[in-house]
DNA sequence: CTGAAAGCGCTTACAG
DNA sequence: CTGAAAGCGCTTACAG
């Protein structure tokens, strides 16, 4: 795969400087690009690496300077908003040296921070943490330590910067919409789980805006907020508590599509139907929400572009940005047939 | 985050050590887990790791050793089917020392051993691929190097392991389906891409065990390959393309869901129903798969089951298993509302 | 069973 | 601008 020095050895920059005939320290300053060497020296070295296929050890350059390796945590590798923002790091990483690796962090604070800290032990240069579950104090002893960006969080923080959908908008947007059908009885089905009490996530500012909005149509008596996980599950078992009522909602925000698709399912498995009985609008718009069949209306906050400027803020804190910076994205709605004018 | 020795530096082994009033290798052998250490020393080593939580430095432990990191190669984050198998390979890794991170290969053969690359220059101890586009001999000689694990690629193989689905099985449970529903026009959309010519990807023995099943029907005559991606994309260019035909398939087998995605939204933009005009089939029985309104007949081949089985694989073989391994995993139907009987 | 020393492949001051 | 030397935090033979 590689070119090997006599013995099966890699090839180091020992062999690099040897051929080029220089010493290893001028080596290591044109690959690291640094200034001070000779345009015929840096000519000769780089025609070493060519020649002997040269490729520099990442964890031995970690022990001095950098691993040009970016840690992304997720929670949830099978929710497909995250897809649409790994793309966008991705991309933006994509040719500037540095080498994006995925850690699944798993579900609750605890598994998250076990991650984080793999990742540290590995030396990374920088982390991006997408909507994690940890709280505020630790997110900022991280940042502390280590170049960080948080996607799906509001700021502001000391440490790290943010990138968040506005959340607010987003949920003002589903509940105007639904108003304008003719919808009075709209509930909103939020996350909950140990962390939540936090007013920098998304579920919560989603909350606000729901509250907010049914306040502006006037609507506040109808408020109803729904704590579930955001999960397929947790939209059944709302679903089944719906259901269960003898007064139901003729329309349901869920605060994600994932959400929405359990909801969906287990609406139709209670025999109501929708939009007749029930309006469902979701939050993501994944690519599932899209099928023709599913036609779920949802709010999309282009996760691909948080995912890219996310990578760019990073890769300018790594190049020594201190201050720290808070991104809001404008999400649209995408109507689809999930929501009609209510029945009655 | 982590406790500092005086002046912010971290702790090391020798701290470790010091603090325990050993020496250095003593803690390095307690650390490593190796014999020959008395049990008293073993003791205090471990007492002072706590005392000082101290923690390894996987950078430094990878110069001379291993870094107990292990790099999962997929191609598209975004597909569906990925998110089961990666649960698998977490949930298996989970508690053994080894940390796994995913590295997103990209769609090409080139790119991906980009990536392959980047895994190898962080010195992970082992590598599973999944759904790799590269070829054989180079697979083969990325695995005399480092100890590997393929998913979704059939064997035989020299240096590494294998873990897939019995696709002509699976390929045939459709087939044998949708002719007891009374189909006989039946066509199969497969992948294709510049490196699809190796009888051991599964687009290929899915064709073969189509091809089979109609022979076996007495149904040669209506055997139809289409060849396009498989993405909601490579979906809707064969729905288009069956649309303009003047003799249409009564029944669709495609290779996997993100295609039959793709084929159900082309085929209702063209006017077309599913079931009734005609039948859609997908592979991989993801989530979305299930949804009511979807509702896809699909094959499952437990990406979660083949996730597990790849890790354990793996492990086995940084222990030091050499010879290689072929699994292969029973497929079941799981039949929905997307096939019918034919309406003519 | 334990300890002092060398070395993994880089980078970083520090002389020249 | 270039080179010899020390050091990052571990592990690995090798003496004792």
């Amino acid at each position: 795969m590689t070119t090997k020095a006599s013995g099966g050895r890699r090839i180091t920059i020992r062999d690099v400087a040897a051929h080029a005939g220089v010493s290893t320290s001028s080596a290591s300053l044109v690959l690291r690009g640094a200034a001070g060497v000779s345009a015929e020296t840096r000519r000769r070295v780089e025609q070493a690496m060519t020649d002997l296929d040269y490729r520099p050890l990442a964890a031995a350059r970690g022990m001095r300077g950098k691993t040009f390796t970016i840690g992304v945590l997720v929670s949830d590798i099978r929710n497909p908003f995250f897809g649409l923002l790994l793309d966008g790091v991705a991309e933006r990483i994509a040719g500037t040296g540095y080498e994006p690796f995925i850690g699944p962090g798993g579900a609750t604070a605890a598994s998250q921070m076990r991650m984080i800290q793999a990742m540290r032990d590995r030396q990374m240069d920088g982390l991006i943490l997408i909507g994690p579950h940890v709280a505020a104090t630790e997110l900022e002893a991280i940042a502390a330590e280590v170049p960080m960006v948080v996607v799906g969080r509001h700021g502001p923080a000391e440490n790290f910067d943010t990138v968040a959908g506005d959340d607010e908008q987003g949920s003002q947007l589903i509940v105007d919409h639904l108003v304008g059908l003719g919808h009075r009885r709209i509930s909103y089905v939020t996350h909950w789980d140990p962390e939540s009490a936090d007013d920098r996530r998304p579920e919560n500012r989603r909350e606000q805006g729901y509250v907010e909005a049914m306040r502006r149509h006037g609507l506040d008596g109808f408020v109803d907020v729904v704590r579930e996980e955001w999960s397929h599950d947790g939209g059944l078992r709302a679903a089944a508590a719906f259901a269960a009522r003898a007064k139901r909602p003729t329309a349901v925000h869920a605060g994600a599509d994932v959400s929405a698709f359990g909801l969906l399912t287990g609406l139709a498995e209670a025999g109501l139907s929708t939009p007749g009985a029930i309006s469902v609008a979701g939050y993501d718009n994944t690519a599932t929400s899209a099928l023709p069949r599913v036609s779920l209306t949802s709010v999309d906050q282009s996760g691909h572009e948080m995912g890219r400027l996310a990578a760019d803020l990073l890769l300018d804190r790594i190049d020594g940005r201190r201050r720290s910076v808070h991104e809001l994205t404008a999400p649209w709605l995408a109507v689809r047939s999930s929501t009609a004018a209510p029945e009655d």
